[in-house]
RNA sequence: GUGGUUGUAGCUCAGCUGGUUAGAGCGCUGGUUUGUGGAUCCAGAGGUCGCCGGUUCGAACCCGGUCUUCCACCCCA
């Protein structure tokens, strides 16, 4: 059998100690965060049955879908006409399992199985892998993590402006500074639509006008046209694409050309009250900003609507959320409602690698290394290394007893600071040699002083 | 799913229009120093040139397929 070289699936990663140091410091903070603000964890499995994850994403989502092979005789169902028939055909008789594409789908079905133990409002956070077959690119893994959290049973506001404050206290944490918080609401997007003369089609106004930015207002024209909206209503599309002030500036007009939409300054007034208790809270205004074309998740959005931008890198988006009116309908309970966004970590990495703001050592790292030459040496190192441990110091014993040059470029190799060495001198006077490698200086003290310089260092 | 792109030592990459035993830097191992790391110097190990097939007297180089990487579209975190 010959040796074959190990891989990775496509889009998918190992993280290396450095890495995971780096991954950690996001995670914590943002879990930190969602612990602040009320919410509490659960997780759910990576693996749900497939007649709960399809149908829920749409076509290209279910395409989307990671299957699993049934175990045993995943072929004993299928047919030789089924085969004919064409995948379609085949796949519920071998794969009656999937892997999760988002949190979203298991949390409803969560709250649906367990409707009679959940108090509302429900406020939870997840954070847990997905798994999409999307073809890779920079920022686009196959396997990555989400950090949900959603307010479920209750429609207040209140929901909105906190998941602004929690965007804003995680990135402050993380250091990143230049980033905007895009808000918009699905009914002032449905008032657009209708006031242009096209009601009920603001999905696909929006699929259009969403590509503004990467391709301009002409082509954002041209196909809207070829979307067979009429001429009329694409010129009435004009001053809302134009709009470039502040947040209140455009809500005014806004107010004004949705004027003739109950939806549409439904949404204006859901939106100015968000901004409202933002101030009451004793929040500014600042990285907030009410963005007219922004549409996302229009299956299920119905309220607000969130997108996080970092300015000047080339990944996406790092966050996106909204509300939704009726998260677990499709499950068979209906009436509730609730707002949730989600952090992708993967994207913070990348951007806070390609911003190269990642603080300097939240590496792992071991404070002392005790090297030794001997078996004797050895054995005086395995009970230094009960003291200091139980003094809460992070340290190791070098396992192997042999060269002490070796010992000591692990511990230069691993960045540890301390070295104790422990040869025969020590042994006999029941003292200790501490070398510091970042200065290079080496003293012979007690224990109790070795404790106290590494505690204060 | 559509189109393009990439693959040579652990890492970053050279390698001329196909021509003997495929190179460099960094890293790694050992030595200079048998109780002292980082620096210098010396020596050494390490490659079925992504994989499979084809063309050729001869392929890292040309052709086909496949996998992988990255990019655009689609969609998304």
């Amino acid at each position: 059998m010959s040796i074959q070289k190990p891989s990775l699936p496509k889009g998918t990663r190992d993280f290396g100690p450095l890495q995971m140091a780096r991954r950690n410091f996001i995670l914590d903070t943002i879990k930190e965060t969602f612990r602040l603000f009320g919410f509490q964890q659960i997780e759910t499995p990576a693996m749900e049955n497939l007649s709960t994850l399809t149908g829920k994403y749409g076509d290209e989502g279910d395409q989307l879908l990671f299957k699993i092979l049934n175990n045993g005789d995943f072929i004993k169902d299928v047919k030789a006409e089924d085969l004919l028939s064409g995948s379609s055909r085949v796949l519920p008789k071998v794969a009656e399992k999937g892997l999760r594409y988002d949190l979203t789908v298991p949390f409803a079905r969560y709250v649906v199985m367990n409707r009679n133990d959940i108090s509302f409002p429900f406020k939870r956070f997840q954070i847990q892998p997905v798994w999409r077959a999307d073809r890779p690119q920079r920022g686009r893994y196959r396997e990555f993590y989400q950090c949900d959290a959603d307010v479920v049973g209750t429609d207040s506001l209140v929901c909105e402006l906190e998941i602004l404050l929690m965007i804003k206290r995680v990135f402050g944490k993380l250091g990143i500074t230049d980033y905007d918080i895009k808000v918009n609401n699905r009914k002032i997007l449905t008032g657009i639509s209708e006031v242009i003369g096209e009601k009920g089609r603001e999905g696909e106004l929006c699929v259009a006008i969403d590509k503004l930015d990467k391709i301009g207002w002409e082509k954002v024209q041209e196909e809207l046209a070829q979307r067979n909206f009429s001429p009329d209503s694409i010129s009435k599309l004009e001053p809302i694409i134009s709009l470039k002030q502040n947040n209140t500036d455009k809500l005014n007009f806004l107010k004004d050309f949705l004027s003739s939409s109950e939806t549409g300054l439904k949404g204006i007034a859901e939106l100015e009250e968000v901004l409202d208790l933002l101030h009451k809270y004793g929040e500014s205004e600042a990285h907030v900003d009410f963005d007219v074309v922004l549409a996302r998740g229009l299956t299920y959005y119905t309220g607000a609507i969130f997108e996080v931008k970092v300015n000047h890198v080339t990944i996406g988006s790092v966050s996106g959320g909204g509300r939704y009116d009726n998260l677990t309908g499709v499950f068979g309970l209906d009436g509730v409602s609730g707002v949730g966004f989600s952090f992708g970590v993967d994207r913070l990495y990348d951007v806070m690698d390609e911003l190269g703001i990642f603080p300097e050592s939240n590496l792992d790292k071991t404070k002392v290394l005790i090297t030794h030459f001997d078996d004797k040496g050895f054995e005086y190192g395995l009970q230094i290394l009960q003291k200091l441990r139980s003094a809460g110091i992070s340290s190791e014993l070098f396992p192997e007893t042999g060269k002490i040059k070796k010992q000591l470029t692990y511990a230069d190799k691993k960045q540890i600071p301390f070295v104790i060495i422990l040869g025969d001198n020590e042994i006999q006077q029941g003292n200790i040699s501490l070398k510091n490698l970042n200065s290079g200086t080496q003293e012979t003290v007690s224990l109790e002083t070795t404790i106290e310089i590494l505690i204060n260092n």
